[in-house]
Formats: C-alpha cells, sequence, structure tokens
DNA sequence: AGCGCCCTCGCTATTTCTGGGGAGGGAAAT
DNA sequence: ATTTCCCTCCCCAGAAATAGCGAGGGCGCT
C-alpha cells in the first residue's frame, strides 16, 4: 500500500492525454496517474453494449479475466449503482446488501482489490457508459479525505480520459445507415413503453403493417434478433430514451 | 454586450450550488454566473426524449417559447452536434450547412442570442440528456480563448449544476421497487440480448415452461405490460445490464 | 409450524409477432 | 436527373408469446 498524494501535475496530465496516440498510450498515462497518487489501483472500464468490455488499468490481468469469466459486470454494485448515479460515489456509499454482492467483494479483495474505492460515472453518445475508478487499501477517514479534496481534478480527469477513449475506440463510427428514422424511433418508443403493434399503429395514426415496416427496418438497423432485442439495443445505446 | 472575464469564484460557485434549494435557486445562480463572467447568456436545457423540456437560464422567455413552439429542438444544430459528442464544443465547429439550421441561426440571433457560444453536454442516469450552454456577441479569438481558458471549470460547473438538478427533478423517485429474483435476472438479461423463451430456457438448463414463469413473475414486479416492456424497464432501471 | 418466496415442471387455447412477398409517392442528396 | 432513402399501404402462413389452470420441494423468517 502506497501513501496518498494529491493533486498531481493536472495540466501536464490532461497536456499528455491530448497528445496520446492509441490505447497504449492512455495505459502508459493511468499506471503514472496512480503512482502520482499513491493508490494502488486506477481503472478506466469500458461498459459496452452487448457484454463486451474494454479496458485499461493497474488490476492485475487475472482478476479482470475472471471478472469477466464470473459475469461479475451483472452483480458488481459498482456497476449496479453507478449506472443510477451521475454523481462519482465512494465504494462505502452503495448497496453491499445482497449476498452475491458480498460474495463478490470478498473475491475483489482476495484478489488485491482494495477495500476502498471511488468511482466515477461516465457517460458519451450512444449510450456509452464508462467507469473511472480509484481504489486503495487503507481506513475510510484517510480515503473519505483524498477523494473529497481531489474530486474535481478527478472528475476532469475522467473526462478527458474518456474523451480520448472514445477517440481511439473502434466501431464509433456513427454510421448513418445505421441511425434510426424519426418513425422508426417513435415506434421503439411506444414498444418500449408497452404498447403491442396494433396500439403503436393507432397512437402513431399509420397502419399496423406500416408501424411493423418501421420495427423491422429498425431492428435490421439495430442488428437485432427480435423486437425485444431490438429495443434493449435502442435503449442501451441510447437511441431511444423512456 | 459585456466584457469576458475568466474565473469567478469556482469553489464559492459550486457552494452555493451545494446549498441550492430548488430550482428558483438555480436560476438565480445561473444570472449570477452570467454576469461574473460577463457573457450575454447562460443556459441549462434538459433536453428530455419525450420531448419534454426543462430549463433555466438568462434567455428572453419569448424566445424559450418560440423554440418550443417551432420544434427549433429537432433542428438546432447545437442539440444534434452535442447529442453525437462527448466534449464540449464550440457553435463555430458545429454543422451549419443546412438550410434550416440557416434559418434557425438568423431567427436565434434576431431574437438577441449571441453570435458565439459553447455548448457543454451532459448525460445522466436513464438516458438523461442536458446541455449547459454560454451565448455571447463577440469576435471569433475573443470567445476562442475565452472558451479555452474557462474550459475545465466550465465543465465542472456544468457537471454539478445537473448534478444538483437532476435532485430536483421530480419523478426521480426510486419507487418501492420490488427486486427481481436472480433467476428472473439471467431470464431477463437473456431476453435482453435477444434469446426467445426457448434459447433462454436451454441456456439455463430449465423447461420454457419454468422460465415463463420467471419472466412473467419479473413482468409483473416491473409493472410491466409485456415482456419487451420489462425488458426496456429492467434496462432503465439499471436492474440488468447489456 | 406456518407463511412467503424461490425454483422447478405440465397442459390448453388464444392472441400476437415474425418474415417473406409486393407497390407508390415524396423529399433530399449526388 | 437519377438515386436513395423515408413514409405509407396490403396479404399470408408459420412461429412465438400470453393467459389461464394446475403441481411439488426448498429455504428463511417469525
Amino acid at each position: 500500500m502506497g501513501f496518498l498524494r494529491n493533486a498531481p501535475r493536472l495540466d501536464t496530465l490532461i497536456e499528455r492525454l491530448e497528445s496520446a496516440d492509441g490505447l497504449d498510450d492512455l495505459q502508459g498515462l493511468i499506471e503514472e496517474l496512480r503512482d502520482e497518487y499513491g493508490v494502488d489501483h486506477i481503472i478506466y472500464h469500458w461498459v459496452n453494449g452487448a457484454g463486451e468490455q474494454y479496458g485499461c488499468g493497474t488490476y492485475d490481468l487475472e482478476w479482470v479475466n475472471r471478472y469477466i469469466e464470473k459475469g461479475y459486470l451483472r452483480i458488481d454494485p459498482v456497476i449496479q449503482g453507478c449506472y443510477q448515479r451521475f454523481h462519482p460515489v465512494n465504494w462505502k456509499r452503495l448497496d453491499w446488501s445482497s449476498k452475491s454482492a458480498r460474495a463478490f467483494l470478498e473475491d475483489a479483495i482476495a484478489h488485491g482489490i482494495g477495500n476502498q474505492g471511488y468511482s466515477i460515472p461516465i457517460r458519451g453518445p450512444n449510450g456509452q457508459f464508462a467507469l473511472f475508478t480509484l481504489s486503495h487499501n487503507g481506513n475510510d477517514d484517510d480515503w473519505e479525505q483524498f477523494t473529497t479534496e481531489n474530486r474535481r481534478d478527478l472528475i476532469l480527469m475522467a473526462h478527458y480520459f474518456n474523451s480520448r477513449a472514445l477517440e481511439f475506440e473502434p466501431g464509433r463510427a456513427p454510421d448513418p445507415a445505421q441511425s434510426l428514422s424519426p418513425r422508426e424511433v417513435e415506434a421503439m418508443t411506444l414498444l418500449a413503453i408497452g404498447y403491442n403493434r396494433a396500439q403503436a399503429a393507432d397512437t402513431l395514426s399509420i397502419s399496423e403493417h406500416t408501424l411493423r415496416v418501421y420495427v423491422e427496418s429498425a431492428r435490421h438497423k439495430l442488428g437485432a434478433l427480435n423486437t425485444t432485442h431490438a429495443v434493449a439495443r435502442a435503449l442501451s445505446r441510447g437511441v431511444i430514451v423512456i
């Protein structure tokens, strides 16, 4: 365990971030950042739609693989909690009451993850969701003080970091071929709020068949296997909002 | 037109933000902020999926009403551009090439909106999308310099501002939320990634009937009208993650 | 011991969705 | 001016989801 330090050179770091030229540079930067802050781990974790994940950070590869294999994404209270939050959160304030959450925590600590943590949720276009997390072994008071004092820097860092990561991420080309037409968005939205096809068609004052055409078209654009899948993808990509 | 000034007391403002006690306080704060920066307008603009909008800021009420009535939300290049962006953007860098965009710009300037602007997209939980915008009348170089020098403060301000606005927004109450059982979560997740009932049942190694029971149970707990609705709700409540 | 919830399984009937096939008019972009 | 979307409409047959009715064993809490 290291010693927590405040305020590394935010300017220099953002400068280096802006001149970074690939994901490898980001990995290097994150390690540097960890050393400057004196925390045990810093992780940038991109939580992608279909369960694909990308991250860089200082966790052991073993833990990262375990996390993916065990499907911890689905029970990790950090993910669950940050998904509902806007502001950064101290791990201590999350809900660890469920059995699976406690088991996860135990496993995480056994793999060298700190007992303290601070996670910043970040949201980007097309439903992107990412986390910028600092983790550490230490007592509650020190951690509380550290995160409070550095909150703003960390928010900015998370912001700039994500900004760069977005640029490097492949497949982020805003495909015009995949963007839904206004009518398609309306149709999908109505289905997402529980209307069946007849009701949705009625609401839009079009025939049920026409509505079906929109849904089918949207489904193909979204690469979805069925209507439910299409609605799920549209939601998680931020194409529709309910 | 005022004189651009840098760096008002960010600390004091964030402090006042944190002690704000309603939307009226936010409106007051935003006016204060405008005076401190010496810009013509500052606007916080919450853009909801269903077309509902909330905002506070220093635009004329006349312009705000005109904006809503004319449906400018759908053609405003600031909205369009920021929706696809993560980083704040200078209005000059947006796409003003379409005919409707130029007409909108003309109308906006005629209503006292500045020829310069800087907008910060903000995204929150459940697909929330908001803009924090500064607008001004002035020349390109001054504006460029002003926004560059204050970028970080503005990002933080937008962040904290939205954080408070989220709290004041009604209908954000976390309902008693009957929580889904583990099997129900698994079932809903599989449906959300495109499996049909048979495939999902097979994946979970249970009979299709049992899977149906889970889905029905989850549907009732979520107060959903059908499976698609249930998946949508589970997603937007963060009960499942895909 | 009883209550409630979770997990598992079966049956039938009705309604709804899915996946093909078409067709025409309009607006915008090349 | 041609192409390329977008919007709108129609038919059909098979697949899937929905809505009821059941059943029994297990686990935790009071």
